[in-house]
DNA sequence: GCGACAG
DNA sequence: ATCTTGTCGC
């Protein structure tokens, strides 16, 4: 058997030729926002969220629970988590201009990790925002707000890693799809709000966490969707 | 072969 | 990601 990796990897790789940067025309207003959470009998919650600069606050969130069906393998995060984040962003009445998704975008072995990957699955512009790095060569940035240093894959930039605010980790940002590294880390600069985490980003994880704390209590999902 | 390894 | 309380520092 030749291994049900490699045949994704082609896939990955195939999916990847598809994947187009360029700029934004403009700096958007609504950035969403797509985090996962999982719940004990193999279930995860996929949560969105739409963010309005402007007003700065949320203004239109979403979820969807599904079967887990792949184990979580580094490089193939993916195949894990686009079926239930498309299912949630599938019950949005507006649509963000760009979505912030929790992972890698092309800053990945085969140039395409969870961001770019839903950013193709749903023809939208996405950016990958990760909390660790998986692959690439960098030096870290100083400890000051706005501060980044690029990231390379074989001589190449592939993302930034960026320090959003002083005393705290760094985090690491590349394009997914529809946009270019250039306004990815204008997007990501424009939606922090203090915290390590850009607003709309940690609005979807606060809300995943959210729901996954009433499933326990409900003693699983009994009742709604 | 060894170590690294998004969520 | 998840299992888990208090605690040290800005």
């Amino acid at each position: 058997m030749p291994g049900k990796l490699d045949d994704l990897k082609t896939l990955q790789k195939n999916l990847a030729r598809q994947i187009k940067l360029a700029p934004l025309s403009h700096l958007p207003r609504l950035i969403g926002g797509a985090d996962v959470s999982y719940i004990e009998p193999g279930y995860a919650i996929g949560a969105v969220v739409v963010y309005d600069l402007e007003k700065g606050k949320v203004i239109e969130e979403t979820y969807a629970v599904e079967k887990v069906t792949f184990p979580y393998i580094p490089g193939f995060l993916s195949f894990r988590e686009v079926p239930v984040l498309k299912k949630a962003f599938a019950k949005l009445k507006i649509k963000p201009e760009v979505l912030l998704v929790d992972g890698q975008g092309i800053l990945h072995p085969r140039g395409l990790g969870l961001a770019s990957h839903l950013g193709l699955e749903l023809n939208i512009p996405t950016i990958g925002v990760a909390k660790k790095p998986l692959i690439g060569e960098f030096e870290l940035p100083e400890d000051k707000p706005g501060a980044f240093c690029p990231i390379f894959i074989n001589g190449q930039v592939k993302g930034v890693v960026l320090r959003t605010r002083k005393g705290v980790k760094p985090v690491f940002v590349s394009p997914g799809h529809l946009i270019d590294l250039e306004s990815a880390l204008k997007v990501v600069k424009a939606s922090l709000s203090g915290y390590r985490i850009p607003e709309p980003l940690r609005k979807a994880h606060l809300l995943t966490q959210r729901l996954r704390g009433e499933c326990r209590n409900n003693s699983g999902w009994g009742d709604r969707q």
